[in-house]
DNA sequence: CTATAACTCTCAA
DNA sequence: CTAACGTTGAGAGTTATAG
């Protein structure tokens, strides 16, 4: 069996730049939430330092200095651009797992006599020019490599050109290979592992591969031993055919300004559970549990701090809006206390079972929602979410997300179509 | 004491 | 001008608690 891994490169730069070519060879990043930290980067930008992750304002300076182009988030548009990339590659296999909004993973069992390196290029050159994204592909014998493999590629080791295929390597050139690459670019190995191998003299991938698995599971974890024997090429992580439910779905947001009444973290807490309640009539669960948070600004040192969270039962589960915003709601008055400026909120619906097996209480007195709920649903499916809400989520703004430097809703909005001019007549305006 | 629940830590994108 | 630092989910392992 062999795994291909494809990945976007700088994915959400590279969907910006669909819609604006201006933006090609130029440094651009894309930052996240309430316009924090930098999540994807052009080449150009990596080239000039900008580090994963880094907080937008410690840039400022040298981005404005090198002409880098900073954008809000615009998921509406991610979101819409990798279904349309999953689309195309689900035409390379019929076994796809989609792994993240700019990854997958196809099973090419029976693909035995293919030329990969070939296939892995056709599979390149239809998504760059049906949607216009660069990819990188790795293809291995175990999924861990396959992400192995991937990372090659992007990096144009070995000789790739966008990809890499492991299976065709000899066992010392592959290990040649991996002793030049470090721990941290292995699934799996975060910081806390990559601190703890260095401290036992295991920095090279291939060091850790000719680990004795057994030992590392005394010492370490499963999850390592597991790691390990697929480095070495023997599968332990499967495809997942189809997304199984949530077990949890958690909603929250940093916000904008400084939030120091109950009124608006009301309304954002009313907001995050739509969000989740949404999610939860979508896979037919309902909720058990619901846990509420609130918190200062962790980041700002001299201020006076303040995190409580509660979780509250919900005697009759269910996945109706507005008996879960009333629970969330009280679980907030309990925890809120004046005299703090608060930054972040969020709630997380949990012990999530089958709506259609759950246990109704005899002696209900809720009123049943469904019908509203199902209709809530349709409305802000085709006219947008937050179309139609709760009055609890009111018209507040004061909590809400950053976004200044948004690009427009290219591919979700008739609004957001470029504006095509031909003479007068005004072309891509939705009236 | 055991089984489970609840919580903490780590990792990923 | 100043201050400014993401979100969501899973799983393993550990600790607390119930019976």
């Amino acid at each position: 069996m062999t795994f291909a891994l494809i990945d976007g490169n700088n994915f959400y730069v590279s969907c910006e730049r669909v819609f604006n070519p201006k933006l090609e060879g130029r440094p651009v990043v894309v930052l996240s939430n309430n316009d924090g930290c930098a999540v994807s980067r052009s080449a150009e930008a990596r080239a000039l330092g900008i580090k994963m992750a880094v907080p937008w304002f410690q840039m400022k300076d040298m981005a404005k200095k090198h002409g880098i182009v900073a954008l809000s988030s615009n998921y509406a548009l991610y979101a819409d651009m990798s279904s349309r990339m999953m689309s195309v590659l689900a035409q390379f296999s019929p076994d796809q797992e989609i792994y993240s909004i700019d990854e997958c993973f196809l099973g090419l069992a029976g693909f035995e006599h293919y030329d990969l390196a070939a296939y892995g290029q056709e599979i390149r050159a239809r998504v760059r020019k049906w949607l216009g994204l660069p990819v990188s592909i790795g293809f291995a014998p175990t999924k861990t490599l396959a992400k192995m493999a991937n990372n090659c590629a992007k990096k144009g080791l070995a000789g790739a050109n966008g990809v890499c295929d492991f299976g065709r390597m000899s066992e010392s050139e592959l290990s040649r290979l991996l002793s030049t690459i470090g721990i941290r670019e292995i699934w799996g190995v975060g910081a806390q592992l990559t601190k703890q191998l260095t401290d036992r003299g295991i920095t090279s991938v291939e060091a850790l591969r000719t680990t004795d698995a057994k030992v590392l599971r005394r010492e370490f974890s499963v999850v390592l031993e597991r790691t390990v024997t697929e480095l070495n090429g023997i599968p332990c992580i499967d495809m997942e055919e189809s997304a199984p439910d949530k077990q949890q779905i958690m909603s929250s947001r940093s916000f904008g300004d400084y939030v120091t009444e109950l009124e608006p973290l009301s309304a954002a807490v009313a907001s995050f559970i739509a969000i989740a309640a949404e999610k939860l009539r979508s896979q037919g669960s309902v909720a058990g549990m619901v846990n509420v948070f609130i918190r200062t600004n962790t980041f700002a040192e001299n201020q006076k701090q303040y995190q409580p969270s509660v979780t509250l039962p919900i005697p009759e589960p269910t996945s109706d809006t507005l008996a879960l915003t009333s629970i969330a709601l009280k679980g907030l008055r309990g925890i809120f206390k004046s005299g703090y400026s608060y930054k972040k909120a969020g709630i997380t619906l949990m012990d999530l079972s089958d709506g259609s097996t759950a246990q109704p209480d005899m002696f209900s007195t809720a009123r049943d929602n469904t019908k509203l709920m199902a209709v809530m649903d349709r409305i802000n499916t085709q006219w947008g979410r937050g179309t139609l809400h709760s009055a609890a989520e009111g018209i507040s703004n004061g909590w809400k997300t950053k976004r200044e430097r948004m690009s427009q809703e290219f591919t979700t909005s008739w609004s957001g179509l470029p504006v095509v001019r031909v003479g007068s007549v005004r072309a891509g305006s939705n009236g």
